[in-house]
RNA sequence: ACGGAAGUGGCGGAACAGGCAUACGCACUUGAUUUAGAAUCAAGAUUUUGAGAGUUCGAAUCUCUUCUUCCGUACCA
């Protein structure tokens, strides 16, 4: 019988429907295993060939993990709000419930087709209200708690609200936005709506004015993680500052346990960098610097207490109030024009002049706290309002942009490190002795430090403080496909919060998708949803992040009514044991549900502190980018196109390229990629526009089915430009899992993606080898058949050389997939059948277990020569090859020989030969005289199995 | 600039609690089968681990120096 594996795929996806051999149980005495993908968005042009390069590792390891006894949940689902689906909706008037609806549909069959073993009954979709119900729930206990500091934990606001009304603010340890003190008197004093506005700079969920990533062209605000050089991470579009009033989430209580826990985490060091990195603690101090003639003091936060005798002067950012209130009149125009300078300037311009020192002096001084000395006050665009403070002392010696600032503006700088002792240290190592600096003069810089806060709190000017760089998370979005506020607005601007019984607020319907006038979301124009009972209600939606924050809880109970999960289910699952994804959700994704996970668990809703104990992350696959040159300049409205051989003949910017499909590409990825006439025709036809367009090669031109200069059809060779890239509509090189499936069958996909190399690198997509894996699982399938194609099996018992083979591999394989190692265990397949079809091995024995460890990899072959095999049940809900140690012990080991460790000779002893045994005997070995050279060998070394060393 | 990862044949990559470098696959060469191609089978060739030093009987693997590439962050006081 032929390997049809079209057949064996259809056939194998219809049992497993049939006999839900992917359903997961929470009733199940085994012991669970989580294995979660991150869930995609389910985008209009469908998967490409590099995402499920991840899923299919999760998918190997959660079958592998079913084999060995455990019960294990592998869910799939969709992160289906988002700006595509809108944009899409603003440009064609398709409602984005419907589009995301079919590219569901599509992506749920391209992910069928590669046989995952997802239990679909599991399955979410965020912008579900059944699922949303609960992201709106879970945010409305947000908002009705706040962090209490000494239990370090979240609580109901009703706590706080109590403590206020017993004792004020005196005793209060809670994290908060702005310190403000009040006295339990004056707290029962305030209005209602005065105490609402207190109390938001506790809650966790708050609403409050703040400068925004305001993206004109996607008519929303961004996320910090959503914005990239100044451009929306989606689009591409410029992103500005914009004041607004937005709801937030106050993640910043957590900043020290999201840092602290990531130590227990299995995740790669990388990944743990770059969360350490986004939440960026610095210890150091508060100090304030009075200002001359001024009631009001200059805070500053600073890491280097111990320079203090360096600072010169201050700066402040810009943007700060204060600066208004110090400024001098004489120098009132020179401050002004600077703040209007920065606040003009775009994010990408700042950016490119980073380097670029700018300021202006407000004409105010600060005092030094301890020389009394008067400091000037300047104000420049490289101190951020949002980063401690918003306010530094300049210490010229010892941070190189205040000493960049001190000489272009021409300010005093005095050394107080004296680094000699350390030669090419620089002022971050914190090496050296303290000079000119009073009462620290003498003192090592670590000590410094810590006397300089002793004698700053001593003199009751400041506090030892850390600083964070993670900021609070922005949470509105002023768009209509997300998840609408549960709260409304009474006309004194009082929150009414929706009653949870009352959940889910439906996202209403609309046709008109545009952004409403002002930055307001399309919602704002749905006046009778907007107003109801007298209230007005949110008009923003949740962002992105929202659902994605706790849609692997949803999982464990996805049908449930009564909470976004049950208590049992949460205590059988737990927390998700392996998660697979990319690394473009380091930050974003993986700090919020870290965030709104820590939540959770403070309020007792989840019983485990972090939601993903072991993380891999998966290597992009990326695409061949292939590009023709055409020249800016038309030539009487003509385009004409070069040969990338001749570009060197004009400046860089005199042609731009233009993206080809690459299959009107030969030889597409190398150096020498071209287009002949054929490839140019077909070119021509699909853009239309260039038919008239001129093609220049070395050899001459083409220009509408002519030849001149020389070319010919034989010598006309466009060369292109070949490069590695994203894969992405736009580079028209796209590859579509369905159409390498239906070429080479699923499980070769699945083999050839994992064989390509180490899961967590990133590759080019490149079909070179994928013959090579389709002939391996031709050649598997013939060891269980005869020449002839006839289904044989021999029933005698294997042989020790055979079962060896085995056993090798079951070791082998075990422990790679444990270690995620996926590539060498497709190598070590290969080695079995090849090892195996040489011995001409048919045996039951053998080909029996050697089936089941290939289950995991190529699901459908598996399936099919199991049933072959004899037996009435899915290969999948059989029990992995347990390895045998005995089974590869030998009676002889073959030891190489080497001379001073580069290897000479093999000789074979007795396994049972001891270390002194060999000594004796590697001196008899043939040919041993040679490199002995009549000598004595100095020292011989031999470890038992493995090697023999003589050293001469 | 800082942080992270990585440099091994023509290519993808294997081998790192130090012990036969290049498994496995692609490409390549030769042969067999075939009218030819494809497919299949058999045989074969290449390179000394980015560079330099050190530790060691022995280093791709450990240490130091240096170069290069990729990723992330970016005026964070």
């Amino acid at each position: 019988m032929d390997f049809i594996p079209s057949d064996i795929e259809k056939k194998w996806k219809q049992f497993w429907k049939d006999h839900a051999v992917n359903k997961v149980d929470n009733n199940s005495t085994k012991e669970k295993f989580y294995v979660l993908d991150m869930f995609p968005y389910p985008s209009g042009s469908g998967l490409h060939v590099g995402h499920p390069l991840g899923y299919i590792a999760s998918d190997i390891y959660s079958r592998f993990k079913k084999m060995q006894g455990f019960n294990v949940l592998h869910p799939m689902g969709f992160d289906a709000f988002g700006l595509p689906a809108e944009q899409y909706a603003i440009q064609t008037g398709v409602h984005p419930a419907d589009s995301t609806a079919k590219n569901l549909e599509m992506y749920k069959n391209q992910l069928n087709n590669i046989g995952f073993n997802y239990d679909w009954s599991r399955s979410v979709n965020t912008s579900d209200p059944s699922f949303y119900k609960w992201t709106q729930s879970i945010f409305l206990k947000l908002y009705d708690a706040y962090y209490d500091l000494s239990e370090d934990k979240a609580k109901h606001i009703d706590g706080l609200k109590q403590h206020l009304e017993l004792h004020g603010t005196e005793q209060l340890e809670a994290f908060c936005g702005e310190e403000q003190a009040i006295s339990s008197s004056d707290w029962k004093g305030l209005s209602p709506k005065e105490q609402e506005d207190f109390i938001m700079n506790y809650r966790l969920a708050f609403r409050k004015i703040s400068y925004v990533n305001w993206c004109e062209e996607l008519g929303t605000v961004l996320a910090n993680d959503e914005v990239k050089d100044g451009f929306s991470e989606r689009g591409g579009f410029p992103v500005e500052k914009k004041a607004m009033m937005q709801w937030s989430l106050r993640i910043t209580a957590y900043a020290d346990r999201l840092l602290n826990s990531l130590d227990n985490l299995e995740w790669s060091e990388a990944l743990k960098a770059m969360q350490r990195n986004w939440i960026g603690k610095s210890e150091g101090a508060q100090i304030f610097f009075p200002i001359d003639q001024h009631q009001e003091a200059l805070e500053v936060f600073t890491t280097r207490p111990d320079t203090i005798f360096g600072a010169t002067f201050m700066v402040i950012a810009p943007e700060l109030d204060i600066v208004q209130s110090i400024t001098t009149a004489a120098q009132k125009e020179e401050v002004q024009s600077y703040i209007e300078y920065v606040s003009n300037k775009s994010e990408k311009d700042r950016m490119a002049s980073a380097k670029e020192v700018t300021g202006a002096f407000t004409g105010a001084y600060a005092l030094h706290p301890f020389s009394g000395k008067k400091l000037p006050i300047w104000i420049s665009e490289y101190v951020l309002k949002d980063y401690g403070s918003g306010a530094i002392m300049a210490v010229p010696s010892d941070d190189d942009r205040d000493q960049l600032f001190a000489e272009k503006m021409g300010l005093e700088i005095i050394p107080v490190v004296d680094k000699s002792m350390h030669e090419g240290a620089s002022s971050s190592d914190k090496k050296g002795v303290l000079i000119n600096s009073d009462f620290l003069n003498g003192l090592e810089v670590k000590e410094a430090i810590k006397k300089a806060i002793d004698a700053v709190e001593e003199k009751g000017i400041g506090t030892r403080k850390i600083n964070f760089k993670l900021r609070d998370a922005n949470y509105s979005r002023q768009r209509y496909w997300g998840e609408p506020f549960p709260i409304s607005y009474d006309d004194q601007g009082l929150i009414h919060p929706a009653k949870a019984e009352d959940l889910p607020l439906e996202l209403p319907a609309l046709d008109n998708f545009k952004p409403t006038a002002g930055g307001k979301s399309p919602l704002a124009r749905l006046d009778n949803w907007v107003q109801h009972e007298g209230l007005t209600r949110e008009t923003d939606t949740m962002p992105g992040f929202a659902g994605s924050s706790w849609y692997f809880l949803r999982y464990m109970d996805p049908n449930n009514q009564e909470a976004f999960a049950s208590k049992e289910a949460l205590e059988y699952w737990q927390d998700v044991d392996l998660y697979v994804g990319g690394t473009e959700h380091a930050v974003g994704h993986l700090m919020y549900s870290r965030f709104w996970h820590k939540f959770l668990y403070d309020l007792g809703l989840v019983p485990t502190n972090e939601p993903f104990k072991r993380l891999i992350n998966q290597g992009m696959i990326q695409g061949v980018i292939e590009s023709l040159y055409m020249l800016k300049e038309k030539e009487n409205g003509i385009a004409h196109f070069i040969s990338a051989d001749l570009t060197d003949q004009y400046q860089e910017d005199d042609y731009v390229k233009i993206s080809v499909y690459i299959e009107y590409i030969k030889e597409y990825g190398s150096n020498d990629s071209y287009m002949d006439q054929a490839c140019i025709d077909q070119f021509l036809a699909w853009r239309s526009e260039f038919k008239e367009a001129k093609f220049s090669c070395k050899t001459g031109s083409y220009q509408q089915g002519n030849f001149d200069n020389g070319a010919t059809a034989e010598n006309f060779r466009m060369l292109t430009k070949s490069e590695v890239g994203k894969m992405s509509k736009r580079y028209f090189n796209v590859i579509n899992p369905d159409d390498v499936v239906a070429k080479y069958g699923a499980d070769c996909f699945r083999m050839y993606e994992m064989f390509l190399g180490p899961v967590e690198q990133s590759k080019p997509w490149d079909t070179n080898g994928i013959d090579g894996v389709s002939k391996f699982l031709r050649r598997l399938w013939s060891l269980y058949h005869s020449v002839d194609n006839n289904w044989s099996i021999d029933e005698q018992a294997a042989s020790k050389a055979e079962l060896k083979i085995l056993h090798k591999t079951i070791k082998k394989v075990t422990e790679d997939i444990k270690n995620f190692g996926f590539n060498t265990c497709v190598s070590s397949f290969m080695v079995a059948v090849n090892e195996l079809k040489k011995l001409q091995c048919s045996k039951r024995e053998i080909l029996e277990p050697l089936c089941l460890l290939i289950a995991p990899f190529a699901p459908f072959i598996s399936e099919e020569l199991w049933e072959k095999l004899g037996h009435q049940t899915s290969v999948h809900q059989a029990s992995y090859p347990i390895f045998d140690a005995s089974k590869l012990v030998e009676d002889e080991v073959t030891y190489p020989i080497c001379f001073n460790g580069k290897k000479r000779l093999e000789a074979t002893f007795a396994s049972s030969a001891s270390r002194e045994d060999i000594m004796e005997l590697v001196l008899q070995v043939d040919g041993i005289d040679k490199y002995l050279e009549g000598k004595t060998p100095k020292k011989i070394i031999v470890v038992p199995g493995r090697m023999i060393n003589l050293v001469v």
